[in-house]
DNA sequence: GTCTATACTCAGATAGAC
DNA sequence: GTCTATCTGAGTATAGAC
């Protein structure tokens, strides 16, 4: 729960952690055994257990430092721009950037059925920044910079398309790289709520 | 592999199919064990592997009976429908009556990680259904009832909003029943692409 | 075809030396 | 803090009676 969102550095944690992330995506939680994690890192299983109190926790960790990140993005994409356009712009912008530069990530937020290892875990719909981005959306509702809609209908089609290529390319049915495809999204989702 | 598209009524073939449908879709396939099957439908572990080869098995059976359905009635939408605006719309319907109807099978569609427990099976991107649509969209270039797009991107952009807002009703996030949002989401989605 | 009992593997987690 | 060795339970799958 002290998830490291601080420095990812040398140290065991960080590398387990990374570890573990690159685990997950490729084989998925469940295909992931802690022994995979130990052999993958070349530390011991008593290190981990020593850094994490079980599996699950390592998961949770890594869900937790991707929510708070997104988060920080989100606040500071309200803070810079003042138009609903363009912090619509400026989120779907986040999310390619994320697909490309962090791919790992990106299909951890996109794929991983977290309520199947994280339980007593609320949705992911209703993790901070996502909310955020509902928000903003309601602003932009009220300013009438967008159509009179419910936000939630409205945030769905915001980043819905946007989302949609990504899952693509992290299934590797893109034949050109996923920015390439940034422009041509973002005129599609801005039609769809714009005025 | 001969899966049961046909009756689906007392037989314990079918039984066992169904049951392990309800059981992947409330805890999902890694939680769900053979056990569990057995004792939720009142079998015995050896008439599940009578019928199915192992578990895995009965995760293609029913991926595969998805997508066979999916595949009709994208079939049907295409024959019975000639503008490209109404057979959008008749996708946008099929999807959020899937929802409605059989939200496990919607489920299983959109949150099974099939690469996870199927790894030789292909992404459910390249699946019959998608191609399907995204030859409709693409025949909505040609004829210039959509604008001169990508049909890979007209068509995330069509459905994305839509399943987007799905994924929500799964997560039981959203107040009102799913068929509420239908008209706005229909709306966006037709507004993101249309000419 | 349907059942029970059981074999076998392996993952998660712990104990305790250094 | 890091390690090795080990325990325990669960889960898949099979054997074989009826």
């Amino acid at each position: 729960m002290t998830a490291p969102v601080k420095k990812r550095s040398q140290d065991l944690e960080s590398l387990i952690f990374e570890t573990a992330l690159k685990l997950f995506t490729e084989k998925g939680y469940f295909n992931t055994s802690v022994h995979d994690i130990q052999k993958e890192a070349n530390v011991s299983i008593g290190s981990i257990y020593h850094y994490f109190k079980n599996k699950e926790a390592i998961a949770r960790a890594i869900y937790n430092d991707l929510i708070v990140h997104m988060e920080r993005a989100m606040v500071e994409i309200r803070n810079t721009h003042q138009t609903t356009q363009d912090r619509g712009r400026a989120v779907i912008n986040y999310l390619f950037d994320l697909a490309e530069k962090a791919p790992d990530k990106m299909h951890y937020l996109l794929y991983a059925t977290h309520k199947e290892f994280m339980p007593e875990e609320k949705s992911i719909c209703s993790s901070a920044p996502f909310a955020i981005i509902r928000e903003m959306i309601g602003e932009g509702v009220e300013k009438g910079e967008i159509r009179n809609m419910d936000p939630l209908v409205a945030s769905a089609c915001l980043i819905g398309g946007a989302l949609r290529i990504i899952r693509l390319d992290l299934d590797e049915f893109l034949e050109k790289p996923i920015s390439h495809y940034l422009e041509e999204i973002w005129e599609c989702s801005w039609a769809s709520i714009k005025k």
